[in-house]
DNA sequence: AACACAAATACAATCGTTTGCATAGTTTAA
DNA sequence: TTAAACTATGCAAACGATTGTATTTGTGTT
């Protein structure tokens, strides 16, 4: 029986008849082999189902061809990963990826492993460059990362403008004032922001929320500000504990994703608050799902095929050596019942 | 400047004055060098950072410790992707594979490459094995990779028995004979079965769902079957135009997934049906949005901790040629409201 | 002092590519 | 006719680890 050992460059070249160096460069087409040997070692190649064997050809070109996704998350919690977004990021990411002909490692960076993601994936060679989808709350591990010059994006925003990664992000500011600005035009004068600003994308999308105030002219006072953990269920529970305790005492809600205004929705509705008559609703990350809550949910929606785009070009380009610059994605306001008054 | 040349075996070998092989030894723990050396040597390569370079340790051993992850998707449609099923799965699996040292490759199968996934993964050496999320609605590709003697396990039911390859699988006939169990003892005599019977497992679930007729010696027409596509968005466009056509006439439903289930739940509030008095309803899957409906939705819970573990350790008993068998998850019935009739 | 034997380490081949540098054969130019 | 210039190919050295087979060094026995 024939060990299965896999058809090499050799073994092609004996069959051809010339040396393996010949059959190397006649399947990248070099122009120093003659054309029409070119042809007929691409057809033994092919008759013998031949196949490159990356990981020889990673180790001469000292290149990869694999860019590693992380999916960062807060410890213990599952917080992001039953995020839908976390997914419809990754499948586009992938596809552009296939594009440029490049693998994809997925890592999971919720696990100690974390500690060391340089040397995890650069050091060892796993990878040519990293994507990192979510921040967490602070970004001590990008920071090391970045300061490694290593080819990175991030999805997000950085925390401190000294930080130097570069990164895509929706412009969350505008997000939050487009939402607040809606809820404010729909008639409510006493509006809810309810997530975490503790994130750095979520902080801004805080800012958008003021600017709106500011703009028309509104104040807000910090009990305007509902602080929960990014999950619905976090959201429920604290919104549930405030309406207890203070009553219904505002007529609209920013909510930073939709996972929380689907908690916030479950509250509301459990506490006989009619969406959006007594309170308007407004999310964020349009989640296939929002449509088909009750009420649909009125939302903020990034575009993510272009967001996925950017960050594969994005930390391509750094591995080329070409110069970057962070990138922000446009946004929108899709309406649903969940903020029409009238 | 020193160039950014990554630290080797040589290089601590020289620094420790012994050779490339003592070093590699010292690092494996080999019985065949001084305990002394060893921590000397162990001592050096941290203190210079040193990893191993993984891609020269594969070419060698000839195992890429990767294990390639494929999700399934028909052609055009982004069915499952906005699934937080499947990212739950995927943190698990990632979870597990880390416990046994291995990398993620993950391969979107939904767009051309899938052809020839065997030489893909297999003939160029990236992958010791692979799990396959979901198998779309034929098998024609599972059948090339199984009959290529590979590492190869299935979430999901071989579609002929005649497949020989290894799968897990929830008990889906059981999760289908519960949740319709469940429909009938709450009152219901004419229940829908919502879903589209040509995906092997929900095949499953309608095997169920007959027993469950079966049992309680309760007929049924092949107009209880609803056929729709596995989005919330074709159930609901199904199931509303059902209605429209027949009226009500039916008081409990069985979705096959609570996706399904979210968009029953649109059609049925839109035509002023009330949920669970005139319609019970049960899903599947357990999505931790599926506490958060309106109502919530009582559905059947798959361990998906439980699954990804045997995946990953039936993929690896592959690996390590070891004799495996296909293995059933098991289920539970979660009652929420959407189903307690009293 | 000589030898056997074990312990500790070194040597060198190997995995399958890529690629700079030869080399053999053919054409061109003077 | 012969050097120069091409063309088409081959040789061999990497890339950085692992591992079977030497070799050195050290210890104990007689």
């Amino acid at each position: 029986m024939k060990k299965t050992t896999h058809t090499s460059l050799a073994d092609i070249a004996q069959l051809a008849g010339v040396s393996v160096s010949t059959v190397s460069r006649a399947l990248q087409n070099s122009p120093r082999v003659k054309p029409e040997t070119i042809t007929r070692i691409k057809q033994l190649a092919k008759e013998h189902n031949f196949k490159l064997n990356t990981t020889a050809q990673k180790l001469r070109t000292q290149k990869t061809n694999v860019i590693a996704v992380v999916i960062v998350m807060e410890k213990d919690t599952n917080q992001r990963i039953s995020d839908p977004f976390v997914l419809e990021m990754l499948a586009n990411i992938s596809e552009r990826l296939e594009k440029y002909g490049y693998d994809m490692l997925l890592v999971n960076s919720s696990h100690g492993r974390a500690v060391d993601l340089k040397d995890y994936l650069f050091s060892s060679n796993r990878a040519d460059g990293v994507i990192v989808l979510g921040q967490g709350k602070d970004d001590n591990r990008l920071s090391e990362l970045s300061s490694a010059e290593v080819p990175l994006v991030v999805w997000g925003v950085p925390y401190h403008s000294s930080q130097s990664y570069c990164f895509v992000s929706s412009d969350n500011r505008k997000g939050g004032l487009l939402a607040t600005n809606e809820l404010i035009k729909q008639g409510c004068d006493k509006i809810l922001f309810l997530g975490d600003y503790e994130y750095a994308e979520l902080e801004q999308r805080l800012l958008g929320f003021k600017d709106a105030h500011d703009i028309h002219d509104m104040s807000y006072q910090p009990d305007n500000i509902l602080l929960c953990d990014i999950t619905a269920e976090d959201a429920y529970r604290a919104l549930s504990q405030r309406i207890e305790k203070n009553g219904v005492d505002f007529n609209g809600i920013f909510a930073i994703s939709d996972m929380l205004a689907i908690g916030a929705i479950k509250a509301l509705t459990e506490a006989g608050v009619k969406i959006p008559a007594d309170v308007a609703l407004i999310g964020y990350d349009d989640l296939v799902l929002s449509q088909y809550t009750f009420p649909p949910i009125s939302t903020i929606k990034q575009n993510l095929t272009e967001a996925a785009s950017q960050l594969v070009d994005l930390v391509i380009a750094q591995i080329q050596k070409k110069p970057v610059k962070s990138q922000t994605i446009d946004i929108s306001l899709i309406k649903r019942q969940s903020s029409q008054k009238q």
